[in-house]
DNA sequence: TCCTACCTAAACAGAG
DNA sequence: CCTCTGTTTAGGTAGG
């Protein structure tokens, strides 16, 4: 008989009374208390909010129905008693003061209102079905409309969030804030659902008890709807398959079909709904949802945007959505390229993910450690000591490492609870201690700018050898100045500053800093009033060590013609890429300089996807960690816990404020290996 | 095996 | 005399 078109109903309701009670239980009763899986999604939410749009259409459709049945009983009462009724196709405009009434009002008649001018019999049957009429097209047109509108703009909302959710994590803030937007219009929005059923049940609507039985509905030849209102109509009576056609009573509910032609409904069906299957098969889809999810794949597909693929490296233009699932299907078929630059994707998210996790963690160390803090009472400020101040930020440092403002409880050591001493670090760091042969530096001109500012607090605070060259090292600490210049204590403190490696021995690293300082043509000695200042000589340095990169020639040029300190993640990440033809990542999708570990953990990736072996990368290994990776220092001799490595804020943060650090002295002039074996 | 890059150690010298 | 700074040499490791 009637053909439910919630796609997760199978109830058939034997007639419009059991429709309304199915109606009712899907309009009334929240989607998620049927729905059995308790986790939320943006999916089945998007899924709940367009079902329960469509069963407040569905409704709104039901009640008139009711309506139009008291129509049709008073006209027949008419009818029986002798009352002779105007023309049919009579459609004067003037209306009685009733109508205009309604008409100006915003408010539509409520069924108590229409009923008791039925009883009244104010009106002609036909005025009546107009005003009727026009009852339906202003609570459509009011109701439905804005329902809809907002509901779409919620839509929107979701893809839109949706689609950047996948994107780079750079915009993961504005993401977060889209998403705080997202959430409180979706509470506006499940609020503007239930006022808009509130409001039905107010206006009656509601109130109609289903359980009156089901009348036989004369078909209404005249009496059409307006053109607005129909389009309104397609898009409700839409959600009927063509099945519905084969009922035995497939007229009595249709008002669309009755409205346009009371001869063949089955056909008007087809016509009013597009979207029937043709195959005779019911859908288990309302139209409202294909269209919805058509849109959805053509405009916030995560590969697909503004007309071009997305695909890693790809930036193929598609003119429209066909096209590029067609290019999505030929060119990003299932292939050892797509399979590695999918790998390379999972670690993007997986690093992200990791990221994310490592963030928060710190914040919350951060936020417990200030908290305490601030009731701490302090002493023995020195604020002119830079090296004092390892516990600070240092992303103000960086950027302005001397100007950096101290507030007089820095030096002090921090509040946060040491549980465990620098033994425990040192237990591993001890033994790292030694030549290190492996160091990203040593190609591509790695990111060690990126790499340090995303693992800054690792290397402030774990005792963990910076993989990179002691010239590299001193570059970027002039570098970092703001007028590029450093004297060699400057630069000393730099390096403790930086590292916690270099807050030891340090007897043994400076005479490799002067050493490095004086060897290198790059480091140029400057005199100066004070003294003298060490600058670096930037083409001096690139000349010093030729790029060796095999197999791309343009990336050799343009690994020596870039600036290496401005574009070291994406010299690592275009030399992992060329070494492995494949297509440049997108300025978008690499564009993030604070995934410094990334760079690493995508060459490694590659490297083994590829199986393009390179002899300084023989550590890789598939299940290694991009940190690992990052730290490659500890592989031959006593390879990190990778706990230890990805999370070096639990124990790193409380492991280096040994009482000796506080000071300059305390680690300037230590005994050398005093503590090595 | 040789070369190169890098690290470590150490001697040395000059300035403050 | 000591420390800091800067230079130079030597020995070693590791990778290409």
């Amino acid at each position: 008989m009637f053909q439910c078109v919630f796609s997760s109903s199978v109830l058939q309701p034997h007639s419009t009374s059991c429709l309304f009670k199915h109606l009712f239980y899907h309009s009334a009763t929240p989607a998620s208390q049927k729905q059995p899986e308790p986790i939320y999604s943006k999916k089945t939410e998007i899924q709940r909010q367009t079902v329960r749009a469509h069963s407040v259409k569905l409704f709104i459709f039901s009640a008139l129905q009711v309506a139009r049945q008291l129509l049709l009983q008073q006209q027949q009462q008419q009818q029986v008693s002798g009352l002779k009724s105007p023309k049919r196709n009579d459609k004067q405009p003037a209306l009685q003061v009733p109508v205009s009434v309604a008409m100006m009002t915003p408010q539509v008649i409520t069924p108590q209102q229409m009923q008791q001018i039925l009883q009244q019999q104010v009106l002609s049957p036909q005025q009546l079905q107009v005003l009727l009429q026009q009852q339906q097209a202003l609570m459509l047109q009011q109701q439905l409309q804005e329902f809809y509108k907002k509901q779409q703009e919620q839509l929107q909302l979701q893809l839109l969030q949706q689609q950047h959710a996948g994107k780079q994590p750079k915009e993961q803030q504005q993401v977060a804030t889209q998403q705080l937007a997202f959430q409180q219009q979706l509470l506006q929005m499940q609020q503007l659902q239930q006022q808009h059923l509130l409001s039905l049940q107010r206006q009656g609507l509601l109130t109609i008890q289903p359980g009156q039985p089901a009348l036989p509905l004369q078909p209404l030849a005249q009496g059409m709807i307006p053109a607005e209102l129909q389009q309104l109509w397609k898009e409700v009576t839409s959600a009927h398959t063509a099945e519905e056609t084969t009922g035995n009573n497939h007229s009595s509910l249709d008002l669309t079909t009755t409205c346009v032609s009371s001869s063949a409904p089955s056909k008007t069906s087809l016509i009013m709904n597009p979207h029937a299957s043709t195959n005779g098969q019911l859908s288990v889809h309302t139209p409202k949802r294909e269209s919805l999810s058509h849109e959805e794949h053509s405009h916030s597909h995560p590969l697909y945007g503004h007309g071009v693929c997305k695909w890693p490296g790809c930036e193929a233009v598609c003119e429209d959505f066909q096209s590029f699932l067609k290019h999505l299907n030929s060119e990003h078929a299932l292939d050892d390229r797509s399979t590695a630059q999918c790998r390379v994707q999972m670690q993007v998210v997986q690093q992200l993910e990791l990221q994310l996790a490592k963030d928060k963690e710190r914040l919350q160390a951060m936020m417990t450690h200030l908290h305490v803090k601030s009731t701490e009472p302090k002493a023995a400020p020195q604020p002119l000591n830079l090296v004092s101040s390892v516990t600070l930020s240092k992303s103000a440092s960086e950027a302005s490492p001397q100007s950096l403002p101290h507030t007089p409880t820095t030096p002090t050591a921090p509040i946060t609870p040491v549980t465990q001493g620098p033994s425990v670090i040192t237990t591993t760091s001890m033994h790292t201690v030694g030549p290190i042969r492996r160091r990203y530096s040593d190609k591509y001109n790695v990111p060690i700018s990126s790499d340090i500012a995303q693992n800054q607090e690792f290397y402030k605070n774990a005792e963990v050898r910076p993989p990179f060259t002691y010239a590299s090292l001193i570059r970027q600490a002039i570098l970092e100045s703001p007028e590029k210049q450093l004297t060699l204590n400057e630069i000393y403190n730099w390096f403790t500053r930086m590292f916690a490696y270099f807050r030891r021995n340090a007897a043994t690293w400076k005479n490799a800093v002067r050493h490095n300082l004086s060897l290198h043509k790059c480091f140029v000695r400057v005199e100066n009033v004070k003294g003298a200042v060490w600058t670096v000589d930037e083409v001096e340095f690139q000349k010093r060590r030729p790029q060796k990169i095999s197999g791309n020639p343009s990336l050799i040029k343009n690994m020596q013609s870039s600036h290496a300190y401005c574009t070291p993640l994406n010299a690592a990440l275009q030399a992992s890429m060329a070494e492995n033809s494949i297509p440049l990542y997108t300025t978008a999708s690499m564009g993030n300089p604070t995934l410094g570990n990334l760079a690493s953990a995508i060459r490694e990736e590659l490297n083994g996807a590829m199986e393009h072996t390179n002899s300084n990368e023989s550590d890789s290994s598939p299940g290694r960690s991009p940190m690992q990776a990052v730290h490659p220092v500890h592989v031959k001799e006593e390879p990190l816990d990778p706990e230890e490595a990805e999370g070096p804020l639990s124990l790193v943060t409380t492991a280096n404020h040994s009482p000796d650090f506080d000071h300059d002295r305390d680690y300037e002039d230590e005994p050398v290996n005093e503590d090595m074996e």
